[in-house]
DNA sequence: ATGTAACATTGATATAAATCAACTATATTT
DNA sequence: AAATATAGTTGATTTATATCAATGTTACAT
């Protein structure tokens, strides 16, 4: 049953719902993010979990001299703060939209207020916590253990799984997928220019195609 | 008041108290590891909680071709399986006595009912949880944006505030102290000594004391 | 007490990847 | 439609860091 506030099919209205309080309208609010607008800063104190219901963010963290880090991209159904539910104050990353967003967002005490009594709620949210946990673990050895080749492999890859085609056009510009990978933009540039000479991928422009998967799997894993 | 089984104070023994349930004996499994050997191996299926009660153990990532990414140390009272506590079949990650340790079990569906029914339980859970994650977000960023002097900075001064004190023995060997930083064992070495000729730490042999706190604070930051 | 393995150190060399620089193409805005 | 900003590309150069090699030192086992 899609949520009273902004008809949508929404865990977090799901959740209120079956716990069997009076669904707390006031108590959701719902926002749009433009294109490159900030969802969440990196250091900004935690005061509502945020549940993406529409568009694609990227999750990153701001490193020295501007450089960042992007972790991984959100589509719904995704907790934004997910990480920083539980006793931390502050956000340990940042969220900006790369395509125009919307979001509901509830106030971080009734959740817990909410979560605490209600297994359902708690369960599924250790599950998508396990899940992020496990895709942060991969990609600190992906960008520690691996040399670049890999390393772009490995993001071309878990985009094709993000969208679930190895056709897709890219989210992100060419200095982003470099930042999903710890590269350059140059080297980027050049890396996907290789793939493509070798008959690996087809790019042009932002629509990639995966031709021989296999390979890049196995570019990505011996990186 | 000390758990039954190993007649240690012990946070889950603790838990079971307070749920109200009768402490199920056997149900928790007490065992005792050398220097040395593997309390639980990235790969292998988690079924049961770990909690270290004495000794000290390395948290690790196992990557290509025999590099290790050392996350953290860890001190009783810690849960060894915490990151994988939810929804994670197998361990993303090893842990390795550094000294001798002991530890308590319990079969993780036990934990999982126990959670359920007991906040305070759960709430213990997701604080150290989301500790973890701080902490592994601050590794991120070090391991990618900061150079090697920036990064033994840092180890060592972690290592300053896991003791509490600024004059310790290291419990660890250069090779390991490169694989917390993701520095070859070599430039580990060089490091150090480099350190030591400047002033700013004094080391012989694995005793370390930290003479300039601010300096290598600074080099930390800015590395 | 002696041999062996693990640990630590230093210098020389190789190399992967960043940075710098200059330029082209594609979008936005006015 | 022109102007400006953003995004993408390629080559040359630099540099940080790993790797290789050789050797010294300490701890451990027999």
């Amino acid at each position: 049953m899609p949520c009273e506030a902004c008809k949508r099919k929404c865990d977090l209205y799901d959740a209120f719902r079956s716990s069997g309080k009076a669904f707390p309208e006031s108590s959701i609010i719902r926002a749009g993010f433009r294109k490159h607008e900030m969802i969440c800063r990196q250091g900004d104190s935690v005061s509502h979990a945020i549940y993406l219901t529409s568009g694609t963010a990227k999750l990153y963290i701001e490193g020295i001299n501007g450089h960042n880090i992007i972790l991984y991209l959100m589509r719904p159904p995704a907790y934004i703060g997910l990480l920083s539910f539980f006793e931390s104050i502050h956000y340990t990353y940042s969220v900006t939209a790369i395509e125009d967003a919307q979001v509901c967002m509830v106030k971080l005490d009734l959740l817990k207020e909410l979560y605490l009594g209600n297994h359902e709620v708690l369960l599924r949210l250790n599950r998508a916590f396990g899940k992020s946990v496990a895709l942060i673990m991969k990609k600190i050895i992906c960008l520690n253990q691996k040399n670049i080749r890999g390393r772009i492999a490995e993001s071309l890859l878990s985009l094709a799984s993000f969208y679930g085609t190895d056709s897709f056009r890219l989210p992100v510009t060419r200095k982003e997928l470099g930042e999903m990978s710890a590269i350059s933009e140059e080297n980027t540039v050049r890396l996907l220019t290789e793939l493509r000479k070798e008959g690996i991928i087809s790019i042009q422009g932002r629509d990639v195609t995966i031709i021989d998967t296999p390979l890049l799997s196995k570019i990505s894993e011996l990186g």
